[in-house]
DNA sequence: ATAATGACGTGAT
DNA sequence: AATCACGCCATTA
């Protein structure tokens, strides 16, 4: 049984990018790049995006995660005013 | 296989 | 500071 050469794996992508974006504290924020880097792919920024937008998970504080030049960026479930707003009420001086 | 798209990033204008 | 353009890479049509 050969080792599954595995080029990229969506759903070890998606489960470090949860553990990462999980284990930031309150009041802060990181950009999907730092998230990426983070993960160890410091070019998939875009694919972090993806994994919020079709894959968040209830454990993932995804409106913690913003772009890196400090704009929101988007947000599933009530837009970047719903984020504001959460990232607002915990500490984030937006 | 190719083209287009996307919750991005950086650089140039 | 704001806007435009290109690059990156995975996913989908």
């Amino acid at each position: 049984m050969a080792t599954p050469p595995k080029q990229f794996d969506p759903a070890a992508f998606a489960d470090a990018v949860r553990v990462v974006v999980r284990s930031i504290p309150r009041g802060k924020t990181m950009s999907y790049g730092d998230v990426a880097k983070a993960v160890g792919a410091p070019r998939h920024a875009r694919a972090v995006a993806k994994v919020m937008a079709g894959n968040y998970l209830p454990d993932v504080p995804c409106h913690r995660v913003i772009k890196s030049d400090g704009t929101l960026g988007g947000y599933n479930r009530g837009g970047e005013m719903k984020k504001r707003a959460l990232l607002r009420n915990e500490g984030y001086p937006c």
